[in-house]
DNA sequence: ACCCTTTATCGTAAAAATACGATAAAGGGT
DNA sequence: ACCCTTTATCGTATTTTTACGATAAAGGGT
């Protein structure tokens, strides 16, 4: 098997979901009435820079944006991706749906 | 910020699903109509220590499970952690389209 | 009882992720 | 023009992940 381009791209997306602290930087960034600002750093605990490099593999696999603005950073979520992402999985399952679904029409109790 | 226990719940699926090996082990997984067995290896040029400790990942996360039977194992995919997966994943979606929603009431163009 | 297949685990090396402080670049305010 | 705030990036140390071969344990077949 030689790796699908589509599992290399859902892999993508759940290796940057793939820490606490980036969920926490997401829910954070949708709770935000103003969904924007390096002030995640206020509330997480965490040292400036190495949010800042969370924000960058968030923004790497294209979960958030980054809009400058002036001396500030805002940063919003991406729906797109999420939409990709769940899609995905919602794949996995259908299709080990269709697969149970079958074994159990060739093997009828 | 003190990690939200929701947080980590959602990271450990996200990571266990972050790489390509493990969501082709999965697609894998589905695809077979005998949801079984470690022949995984000879679809997906690994080693075959390699692809068992990429099953352990899976089995640790909840995403799959193992049952023995004689000298082969079978794998199967767990349906309920992909669930609340993309119960996870939806509520980041809808929190943050609840808060553009507000966004918007609050400053009509 | 013997061997052979299957497969988890161990030991280990190499690569990647994670976190930090320090620094630099870019803009705003006065 | 100056300084101050904001924030990305650099350098680096530590930890984790990833991959492999070798080994061991467990069962099936004859």
């Amino acid at each position: 098997m030689r790796s699908d381009p589509r599992d290399e791209e859902l892999a993508k997306l759940t290796r940057a979901l793939g820490h606490p602290a980036r969920v926490a930087i997401l829910r954070y960034l949708t709770q935000q009435k103003t969904p924007c600002c390096g002030d995640v750093t206020t509330c997480i605990d965490l040292a400036q820079s190495t949010v800042s490099q969370h924000l960058k593999v968030l923004l790497e696999a294209g979960l958030i944006e980054r809009k400058g603005q002036g001396t500030k950073n805002c940063y919003s979520i991406c729906v797109e991706p999420f939409e990709q992402l769940k899609a995905g999985i919602d794949q996995i399952l259908s299709d080990h749906r269709t697969a149970t679904q079958k074994q159990k029409a060739s093997t009828p109790s």
